[in-house]
DNA sequence: ACGGAACTACCAACTAGTAGGAAGAGAAAA
DNA sequence: TTTTCTCTTCCTACTAGTTGGTAGTTCCGT
């Protein structure tokens, strides 16, 4: 009950870690029994196949993506500060190469040649930050914290592939800044002007 | 001299079919060998190595774009009808099915576990189409056909941020037409009022 | 007769996955 | 208290299939 580190955790960190950067097929069972210490028999007793293993991890990495942005959401009324708080985590994750890419995103690209059980977590996931990312944008509009220029979906999902596109550009030029670079102008846009 | 068809770019076709879809890891030799219907040992005449096969695509992929680029440029003056029509090439890609994701797209977000061969051509690719669009960018300011907000650069990785997210977007939803609803006001933003 | 392009037949390393056993911890039974 | 039972976790040892790549040969056009 008061675990603060499973192995069956530390066999999901870092699955995450080699996902993230190379996607489905860049990585083995051997590979994470090599980082965990563990043998590879070991971790199929865990997760049975790697379908289980992957789907597990977008499953629970999609989870953790609804239980912030609930907390998220109670802390930050104003909608433009919500976009730049979100901005500003893939931002910092992508600097200090903590987590310097999403793996949805990565499996995303991969999604055709993906076994469709994982395919299903991984459309999920953007989905709901469609869904969410929509929601804000609403709200702000209605707030006058936020200026639109399009209608709410079409502005969430304007602003979701900018952010992805960015994450995508840092790793292409090795330039983690980059990411800033385009966030900031794409949340100006957004600012309502103070005065008039 | 007058060949239509070698097997060496049989090859190389079906390899950016299969890299399109699942990235490096995602295929094999013979994979490509069935679809090509040569043996295995065939392709490794052509291209004695993986790293070379995939080296030389992406290299092939740039000098492609380097060239469609230069006859738009000739073609076309003006510097917001070359973004529509960049903008519209990959819609048509994407919505026909042909070709729905940039071979370096994909790539890119594999960057870390990319032979490093391969990496430095693909970061070669972006420094090239954030290079030329730059230059349009610029341009178009110069010629009062774009209106940016923003430094020609800084517009250049938007937009090309935007392009990628959207591409990124239509394949995680299955949905091609989402390319299109993202892309429209990202040009729309960067066409010039009529009167005022 | 020579070179390119294809072939057959390999190989060692690696892939995900399986079978079955050993070690330990906790509960239940003596 | 000690013994036994059970469950979980991890292990060694293995499998069948795939991976990228090699050696050596045949075919064919110039």
């Amino acid at each position: 009950m008061s675990n603060l580190s499973t192995t069956s955790d530390d066999i999901l960190a870092s699955t995450r870690n080699l996902l993230m950067s190379g996607g489905y097929n860049s990585f083995s069972y051997a590979d994470i029994s090599e980082i965990v210490g563990i043998r590879k028999a070991s971790i199929h007793h865990h997760f049975p196949s790697k379908v289980d293993l992957v789907r597990e991890l977008v499953k629970r990495y999609r989870e953790d993506g609804q239980a912030t942005v609930a907390v998220l959401e109670q802390n930050v009324p104003n909608a433009l500060d919500i976009l730049k708080v979100y901005a500003n985590h893939w931002a910092k994750c992508i600097e200090d190469a903590s987590r310097p890419y999403c793996v949805c995103a990565l499996l995303a690209s991969e999604l055709p040649s993906l076994p469709p059980e994982v395919a299903i977590e991984v459309t999920a996931f953007f989905r709901f930050i469609s869904l969410w990312l929509a929601s804000v944008m609403e709200r702000g509009s209605r707030q006058g914290t936020l200026t639109l220029t399009s209608e709410p979906h079409v502005e969430a999902e304007a602003f979701l592939a900018t952010v992805y596109g960015a994450m995508l550009s840092a790793r292409a030029y090795g330039k983690p800044e980059v990411f800033g670079t385009i966030l900031a102008p794409a949340l100006n846009r957004l600012t309502p002007t103070v005065s008039h």
